[in-house]
RNA sequence: GGAGAAGUGGCCGAGAGGCCGAAGGCGCUCCCCUGCUAAGGGAGUACAUGGUUUAUCCCGUGUCGAGGGUUCGAAUCCCUCCUUCUCCGCCA
């Protein structure tokens, strides 16, 4: 959520900057509506400050035993009056919270200009792709034949877009979470934390997935319960960026805490509409995957460091992994909506012959903060100051269990075990 | 799943229709006194938001778990939901 002072005051500044991403804000709606809900809650308040005043001497009257039905009668259609001005008010508010809400974070001064994916901007490499001396096979066919990887059992268990992994490859799956979590907790400074995998919609209106992108999640329904609106529901969770980030709405947190640094490891559940037919093959888009998430919250004035410190920490992970990746700064049209500058790790699959996203790193500035009222108070001026907060994959688990098939993969259709994997597998060399 | 109790500021806790944005305590900040393993006195100290602009000040509005309702007036009464605790049942 944008500073409504900053959409009051400078609107047609906060649409430039909008336009950059392919955003269209209605300044002139905004502006309308603006207008009136500043005369409509002016009169509001001043027919609630009446009430207040004259409920206020009803009450000393009656208390020097006055005979109060005269003032009674004074106040009697102030009620209806105020009734129908605080309605008027509700539905405006919840009309501009509407448009408010749905408005894209300001994106940073450094992010490139672009309408898409291919306006991206390459920053940096590392590591040479591995050059092959016989036909390379994607994961798919890699794992496969053993039933290392089982794409049909899947389908029959639940539907499409799932796996089932056996043996070796479970617990390679199991080893990377591991090996993750365990270099960013022993040399990165991060607390790992364990949280709820299903959410409430307080949550995801936090982190901005709703009310915009309710598609992509999925709802739960429990039981046999009809769909009871007075109760509340869950989501399962699209990223641990949910609940973690979560963990300091409406709060003040103590300075001195910061900055404070988490991972966790959670499964991700997305619904992926909007993406039939893309990535239809194998593990590179599932609706359910694992991921080890790194967050960050921190005072503003560090949160730009605080990203490249974040996507270092990603990389780390890659390197150790001895896996080629490249590191693109996303750019207007592709950074996404919470975030003011985001940083993708791309990861060599020799199969697609080409680099994937496997970690996208963000900074989302105070734009979760300011919807969350996630704050510390500043030791100088005594008040409370929204928070930055940060987030980003280290790594995605499945992708990067493909990276390594596809790269350590042998002519005989054996996988190599990364060297750093093989203390987590005990001592396993070689996958087959 | 059944029965009961409770949710108040950074924390503890009083408050039971109007004099309550809320006693008292702890903590914190500032000042004074004193002078040495410390103690005493005084003052201040919720958040959001509108007028209102970077900000200050002032005035207002809202907020006592959340949302509705009753009332001239609700922390206080009623309803729904959420959460916590106690007892019983079940359970990885």
């Amino acid at each position: 959520m944008l500073d409504i002072k900053l959409l009051r005051n400078d609107i047609d500044a906060v649409a430039k900057q909008l336009a950059k991403r392919n955003f269209t804000l209605d300044a002139a709606l905004f502006q309308a509506l603006e207008d009136k809900r500043k005369t409509l809650q002016t009169a509001t308040q001043e027919l609630q400050n009446e009430r207040n005043t004259r409920s206020k001497s009803i009450g000393q009257a009656k208390a020097k035993g006055e005979d109060i039905q005269p003032l009674l009668a004074e106040v009697a259609d102030l009620g209806d009056k105020l009734k129908a001005a605080e309605e008027d008010l509700s539905t405006l508010q919840a009309q501009i919270d509407d448009i408010v809400m749905g408005i894209p974070n300001l994106l940073d001064d450094s992010v490139p200009e672009g309408k898409s994916e291919d306006d991206n901007v390459e920053v940096s490499q590392w590591g040479t792709p591995p050059i092959f001396d016989f036909e390379v096979k994607d994961h798919v066919d890699l794992g496969s034949p053993n039933g290392l990887m089982d794409f049909e059992s899947a389908s029959k268990l639940t539907g499409s877009r799932f796996v089932v992994m056996r043996a070796g490859m479970a617990r390679m799956h199991r080893a990377l979470i591991q090996f993750m979590l365990d270099t960013h907790i022993n040399e990165h400074g991060y607390t790992e934390v364990y949280v709820p995998y299903m959410v409430n919609e307080e949550s995801l209106f936090g982190t901005g997935q709703l009310p915009k992108f309710a598609e992509d999640l999925y709802k739960i329904q429990s039981g046999d319960k009809e769909a009871d609106k007075s109760e509340q529901s869950y989501y399962l969770i699209p990223t641990a960026e949910v609940p973690v980030t979560n963990l300091v709405r409406d709060e003040i947190v103590d300075a001195n805490s910061l900055p404070i640094q988490y991972t966790a490891h959670t499964p991700c559940f997305r619904s992926e509409a909007g993406s039939y037919g893309r990535d239809t093959r194998g593990l590179i888009r599932q609706h359910q995957f694992e991921k080890v998430e790194l967050l960050h919250f921190v005072k503003p004035e560090n949160s730009e460091q605080a990203l490249e410190n974040l996507v270092t920490h990603a990389e780390t992970i890659l390197q150790k992994l001895e896996l080629a990746y490249r590191k693109v700064i996303l750019c207007a049209g592709d950074t996404g909506f919470s975030a003011s500058k985001t940083y993708d790790l791309e990861v060599w699959l020799p199969a697609q012959d080409t680099y994937r996203e496997i970690s996208s790193c963000s900074n989302m500035k105070d734009f979760q903060a300011r919807r969350m009222q996630a704050r510390f108070r500043n030791p100088e001026t005594k008040k409370p100051e929204l928070l930055h907060t940060l987030n980003g994959s280290g790594l995605a688990v499945g992708r990067t269990l493909v990276a390594i098939i596809e790269n350590y993969q042998c002519e005989d259709g054996s996988i190599r075990v990364p060297r750093v994997l093989q203390p987590y597998m005990g001592g396993m060399e070689i996958l087959k």
